[in-house]
DNA sequence: TTGCGTTATA
């Protein structure tokens, strides 16, 4: 095999040029994969040639770009890694767990962290941050906190802002923004990336509040640190989830006066920021500016947001007018949607099942839920039933709920029943399923089955979170009990 | 050689 790419090289290229790949694969990195690596297999074929492939730095990059390119690249890059007839060096290992850090499998790179460490290859400052993404990236909890105990040690916890930055992320994506906060808080000298990930882990611990705040005192702080496209696609996000449309809007003036460029990915957030905010004109305007950059997800941010606005029609005309983006899984769950919310049971159903075929994406728990949420919505439970048993992965207890809702709308009492004794069993501790049967004994009068559902209630600790609305006052979102106090206390109505 | 990244269902 490797002879095979050497004599193509050779016949193409008679001269190999001085290796400078590392710049150039730079730039090939964000191209589609095929072409991507027939040039990193060239390079590999040109190492052998010249024999620098005994060189660890320069085999660490090819390992590292191989892997990069893409996930499916990453066995190729470590058996090349696994043959390095020399001992690879801590560069070499860092470029193979970063790889795997960002792949399908990011617990592989914490078993070769492991690895190296065993082969007695010390870890450095460039190891962790990769090593903790890994954590983040697999919900490796116990792992992410054993590498602080270890980075600790080795002095790194004081004096690296990459790795203080992998730390805000890493705690932050469990929800520990306290833990973020305060590490945040022992950085001297702080610049965006920092700040964006504090804000990331608000946003993550559902404070997105405090994101908000957040981005206000980086605005204010000094010396000054200015807001990048990411820190405008993080707050932009915050504001949609919790509906501060005002902050959103200011943080879209605040793109357009900064020059930032509004390009797909700040679009998408902007976009579905409106959507989530009500304001369904705005997002159709940022849309229009950033429709034309061929990424799906701008269209499935706008597609969704249409269809919960009740402009189904007008979803469905946006999907079947993708012609030159394909539609990608989140794109085609949008559509379905739409679908469900107008009550378009055949079309919906016709998506469902032409998706692999005519998209080649394949139907995933997510497809099937909205299509028996379509199905429960129009009354036909039973059809909802038999498409359940036809698929070919077991329910979720979300698919189950839609399904409970359904049958709750249409009073039947029966399906009802068994929908929520199946949720009970994927979810003991459900509080919807068990309200449910408990109104449902109730109401026929079968007092010792409702007392039983009390019963178990009371003894899972289960509650009904009540329920709440939000309202925005004042530029930010209060739930509607605070808000009426509020707004009584400026009529004069209340102290 | 490094850290932060948006979208969907219920």
């Amino acid at each position: 095999m490797i002879v095979r790419f050497t004599t193509t090289f050779t016949r193409q290229n008679p001269t190999p040029k001085p290796i400078t790949f590392s710049s150039t694969t730079k730039t090939l990195t964000p191209s589609p994969p095929n072409t991507n690596i027939n040039h990193l297999k060239q390079t590999h074929a040109n190492l052998i040639r010249s024999g620098q492939i005994s060189n660890p730095l320069i085999v660490g990059k090819l390992v590292s770009d191989i892997a990069l390119s893409s996930p499916s690249n990453i066995i190729y890059a470590r058996s090349i890694f696994d043959r390095i007839a020399i001992s690879p060096n801590t560069f070499t290992w860092n470029s193979l767990i970063r790889a795997y850090s960002r792949g399908p499998s990011p617990i592989e790179a914490l078993r070769l962290y492991l690895h190296m460490q065993t082969l007695g290859y010390p870890p450095n400052n460039y190891t962790f941050p990769f090593a903790l993404k890994a954590s983040t990236e697999s919900s490796a909890r116990a792992a992410g906190l054993a590498l602080h105990g270890s980075l600790i040690k080795r002095g790194f916890e004081d004096n690296d802002v990459f790795i203080q930055t992998s730390l805000i992320d890493f705690y932050g994506s469990f929800g520990f923004a306290v833990l973020a906060r305060d590490l945040f808080d022992r950085i001297p000298d702080r610049d965006v990336t920092c700040w964006n990930a504090l804000m990331k882990a608000y946003v993550r611990s559902d404070r997105a509040e405090e994101a908000v705040r957040a981005f206000r005192a980086m605005t204010r702080s000094r010396p000054p640190v200015r807001a990048d496209e990411i820190t405008a696609l993080t707050v932009a996000s915050a504001c949609g989830a919790v509906g501060a449309l005002d902050v959103g809007r200011w943080i879209h003036g605040y793109v357009g006066r900064s020059r930032l460029d509004l390009g797909v990915n700040l679009g998408t957030a902007l976009i579905d920021m409106y959507a989530k905010c009500g304001d369904i004109d705005a997002a159709r305007a940022v849309f229009e500016a950033v429709r034309g950059r061929g990424d799906a997800r701008a269209w499935g941010a706008m597609i969704g947001g249409l269809a919960v606005h009740g402009f189904a029609r007008e979803a469905l005309g946006l999907f079947y007018d993708m012609r030159t983006v394909d539609p990608d899984s989140v794109v085609l769950t949008a559509a379905l949607s739409a679908c469900s919310h107008a009550g378009l049971v055949r079309e919906g159903l016709r998506i469902l099942y032409g998706m692999r075929e005519a998209y080649g994406v394949e139907p995933t728990i997510e497809h099937y839920g909205c299509a028996v949420d379509l199905l429960g919505r129009a009354g036909r439970l039973s059809e909802a039933f038999e498409l359940i048993a036809r698929m070919p992965m077991e329910p979720d207890v979300v698919l189950w709920g839609s399904l409970l809702v359904a049958c709750r709308v249409h009073r039947d009492v029966e399906r009802g029943e068994r929908v929520a004794k199946e949720m009970l069993k994927l979810d003991p501790e459900h509080a919807g399923a068990h309200v449910f049967l408990f109104n449902v004994y109730a109401s026929a009068g079968e007092w010792a089955r409702a007392e039983h559902v009390r019963g178990s209630m009371w003894d899972r600790r289960v509650k009904k979170p009540p329920g709440s609305s939000l309202i925005e006052l004042g530029g930010a979102c209060t739930d509607l009990l605070r808000g009426m106090r509020r707004t009584l206390r400026w009529v004069g109505l209340r102290r």
